[in-house]
DNA sequence: TAATAAAGTTAGACTAATCTAACAAATAAT
DNA sequence: ATTATTTGTTAGATTAGTCTAACTTTATTA
């Protein structure tokens, strides 16, 4: 069993390597500034996960995650976004409120209590920011995060989901004729204002790069 | 802000006073006894929380709460007891299994968030294993705890509630006319068996032990 | 009431996580 | 390529919570 400040240094390392660069590896000032602590503090703890082989790192190197560190901190990720989902959905937070609190969620040890709740929920697939929840084997569903904005040319795609539900977003979208399960390819790009020319229904209409970004589409 | 080291001795100290023992006074080794730890780290606690003005201690005496040291503890057991609540109605946790989640879950930080709890719980007055839950401002309505096994001569009460909920229970007192909000008051008690004799719908029934504490009341 | 037992405290040590200050290595810049 | 800057490490100290071992106080009992 690990800490929580063991876990808070891998969910950085998760974060740093593969939400916020480019590259596969990480400073350790880095960390410690994403972490709020001293690089003299970030060191040590980086030692001690190198122990447990949770961390690849080597004096004055960049770290990285191991399998079985990237599946740790893919746990916690998943516990964060379930339980911001729950204070969202269910107990009528706002999503700006619900981090702090889903900071301190994230930690309560119990596989059978984050499936309960995964279930409760209705296994949700994104938290109420949008972002992605892992599921319990920590395999992350990237294919159910692109949108209507991210569609290339050749490729026919068909409508998923949608990230907004007020009843007039619904009803314009409706109106256009963007249904879940309609089939849906992308035409051209307007350079003028990023609109796209789309083909659905067997007609081509034109969708604004706002409403794009909203619909959650898959590759068929 | 108190650490959960803290609210623990709190809340162990809250029990042996006043759910275990009969005096408003425990001794060291009984809170080291009950938390697991030896009685040198409880001596220290026991100072360090003297220090913060939440308990009375003295060199070789009995400890207890003061005011501001009681009042955490009831914040402390209302969380414990709402989470259990949560548990056990939402996730479809048996009540056996939710102590340790919850001893968790006790120690985290944010009254909006258990005050939103409360309110998705309906505002539950006991807990699933039928212990009292205070409210926000720690206070503990005993009233609604008392049964028909603990009615007094010459006092007229009526029903509030049942402890049990399964279909042969609810059928049987429905059919023994004991429904929610009826007037009811002891006539006699059996020595031979514990049962009682009662007074309800202007007629004499007899009812078990066993039954009489599954139903709630309160005096009016 | 004096001896014994039980209860409680003190002192010193350990672990985890943090810090500051001084130092070392790696990278960038002239 | 030598210097300057950035990045990272080491050593020693601190705080919270815990332990063991030795000691003191209070309570019990013969």
């Amino acid at each position: 069993m690990n800490t929580i400040a063991e876990e808070n240094y891998l969910k950085a390392i998760y974060h740093l390597t593969y939400e916020l660069e480019t590259t596969d590896f990480v400073g350790t000032n880095n960390i410690a500034n994403y972490l709020s602590v001293k690089p003299a503090t970030a060191t040590d703890m980086l030692k001690k996960l190198k122990e447990k082989s949770l961390i690849n790192y080597e004096k004055y190197g960049k770290s990285s995650l191991t399998n079985e560190g990237k599946k740790l901190a893919l746990e916690i990720i998943r516990k964060h976004r379930l339980w911001e989902t729950f204070l969202c959905e269910k107990l009528g937070f706002n999503w700006e409120e619900v981090h702090e609190i889903a900071e301190q969620l994230e930690h309560i040890k119990s596989n059978k209590l984050i499936d309960r709740l995964d279930k409760f929920l209705n296994y949700p697939k994104t938290d109420p920011h949008g972002e992605l929840i892992p599921n319990a084997e920590g395999y992350i569903d990237y294919q159910s995060k692109i949108s209507v904005a991210d569609m290339k040319l050749g490729f026919i795609y068909k409508i998923t989901a949608v990230k907004e539900d007020s009843y007039e977003f619904l009803k314009l979208i409706n109106n256009m004729g963007l249904n879940i399960n309609k089939q849906i390819e992308l035409k051209e790009v307007n350079i003028y204002d990023n609109s796209l020319q789309i083909k659905i229904n067997n007609q081509s209409i034109n969708i604004s790069s706002h409403i794009a970004h909203k619909i959650l589409i898959e590759q068929i």
